[in-house]
DNA sequence: CTGAAAGCGCTTACAG
DNA sequence: CTGAAAGCGCTTACAG
């Protein structure tokens, strides 16, 4: 064996034409003869050969991969809205090339950077902005200068730089959940939530202080935990929680992730939910409903999230953004209950 | 401006410096003078310059990225793999390309395909074979096509394709799970299982029915559901077997998502897990041990897998294929324990 | 329908 | 230390 990839002048000389009448042939191009065409793509078939993309790419000013900015991959929110984005690329025959970002804008400036080195023609940011606006600064510089030049950007949740995005309805979803804990009949809540700095947080919040204003209740009345948005910061809130505010009944988290670990922690201390403290979600994760108690929690459409994510970056720019809010749903379910009559 | 990204000729001509000295300044090789490279440098940064990879591995026949095959993503299995491979590839500064298998031979030489398109470095390959000789054939000769070429393959798990891999304990870990639930004193037990045409499946099987002969019981005896690898699959895998055979007092699933759906369903038929029935997974995703009970099971390090697959990839080749073998550790938790005495 | 040639944006011997 | 030139493997006008 030789040992290197057999290339397109390979395969035009076997066949007996030009590279250019194998290049046509081979990317079913118009012009070439049919016969001529099947003979090409026999030889190239039986001698294993493959497209060098780069050569293509470079030749064709096209590209055929897109870029995917996720926070973490093993977090489910990511993996959820990952998955999504790589069933439509799939569909479409385009590579997904995905980093982490690590809700690190430094890194996530530097990722860009490498996704634009590639040449990749769409980029999807999932996750949320930084309340941080000199790293948005420089973000936004680069993804500008992406655009300008003809890729396209699709955000998954609010973003500094005003593009094509898919929202969450955030602020309707802490809403929602607020209200079905007032209306429960608590009173003495407290948010456990990620970091402040993060726009989702930001969002979710403000949709919970919009409910507790509409009952007549201050943001000094529901004391915020903030914490890593993790299982592990869920745990460490819960117990900050427990200690600073014992009187509390009902636990609400920003994510999934964190009123997992509420539960957990709850579990350990032996508190019973929902009868000695309930706890709501944000997400609804797939394991949320197979949770013991099963969670009660504000349903996002992850999934469709990133396909319609990738299909808005596939359509054409219109002139001004794009924005497809994705509804959120209050999913009633066990970990919700009726205060303790304390 | 002018919607074009800038090339090194661009860079060059501002610098007034020639490609080939912006070229070495820019990859901060050998041969130029510490002020025109840091003339250089500065103004590719003031112009945002970067440098297309495809043009650069064209030229240089290097690479920078690195395939990733998975079954899906959203599976915590494959998330927590790929989260480990990214983390490596983050620090190499390597590009991943991630892609869906979908568990099926032909949508996986198709993505191997692209990636060798792609030109990538390395592929990494997760997921167990399958037992379909024909498939697996095919699969075969691209990846030797591709290692002939230079590229560099790592399997994790099993794998028809013979290369560096690294290896689950799955027998191990079957054998484990197994002998807990026998010397808790049950005896009729039953198996919940993905596909039996996969390695990985095959392979926890063996260790099962290996401990199942040393109790001396034979494979009659505990009989095997076969069901998709999923939580619906484990549903629906422990609704037949609660039909089939209700005298069970264990599930012994062969993967958590399986054990996570048979907890679902014991709970919607009020059957008390350990009392009524024990459960058992194996993988130990993130969430086993936030379940309620938590779930008995067998601990793989899959984030460990994945840094291992491409660290391995990222060394030059050995003579013979290096196979690292992952531990697999029972994890006692609450889901398990002596059956009822009926 | 087919081919010769230019060119995509880099890197890397080869000279100087 | 620096530059002119060839070349990586394709695609795409441009001729014929």
């Amino acid at each position: 064996m030789t040992g290197a990839a057999p290339r397109l002048v390979d395969i035009a000389e076997s066949a007996g034409v030009s590279v250019a009448t194998a290049s046509r042939a081979l990317s079913g191009r118009e012009g070439v003869s049919a016969a001529v065409a099947e003979r090409v793509k026999q030889i190239a078939e039986s001698l294993g050969y493959i497209a060098n993309v780069h050569a293509r790419s470079l030749a064709g000013g096209t590209t055929s991969s897109v870029g995917l900015v996720i926070h973490e991959v093993a977090d489910p929110y990511f993996s959820e809205i990952a998955s999504g984005v790589m069933r439509v690329a799939g569909r479409q025959g385009l590579s997904v090339q995905m980093c982490h970002s690590g809700r690190d804008p430094q890194i996530e400036l530097r990722q860009l950077r490498t996704l634009i080195a590639n040449r990749v023609g769409v980029i999807v940011v999932a996750g949320s902005g930084y309340l941080d606006q000199e790293a948005e600064r420089s973000i936004h510089r680069e993804l500008t200068r992406f655009t300008q030049a003809g890729g396209r950007v699709v955000a998954i949740g609010r973003h500094q730089h005003a593009t094509d995005a898919v929202l969450p309805a955030n602020t309707d979803g802490g809403h929602a959940v607020t209200r079905h804990l007032l209306e429960l009949g608590h009173r003495r809540i407290a948010v456990i939530a990620g970091s402040l700095g993060l726009t989702t947080v930001a969002d979710r919040l403000t949709g919970v202080h919009r409910a507790l204003s509409a009952a007549g209740l201050g943001e000094q009345d529901v004391p915020v935990v903030e914490a890593p948005f993790t299982r592990e910061g869920g745990k460490a809130a819960t117990l900050e929680l427990l200690e600073r505010y014992p009187d509390r009944t009902a636990v609400l988290a920003l994510n999934d992730d964190m009123a997992i670990g509420a539960l957990s922690v709850l579990r350990s201390r032996s508190l019973r939910v929902p009868d000695d403290m309930s706890v709501t979600g944000f997400d609804d994760v797939p394991v949320a409903a197979d949770l013991s108690p099963s969670l009660t929690t504000v349903r996002l459409p992850m999934q469709q999230m990133g396909e319609k994510a990738l299909e808005l970056a596939l359509r054409p720019p219109a002139k001004r953004p794009r924005r497809v809010v994705m509804p959120a749903t209050l999913v009633e379910r066990g970990s919700s209950g009726p205060p303790r009559s304390s």
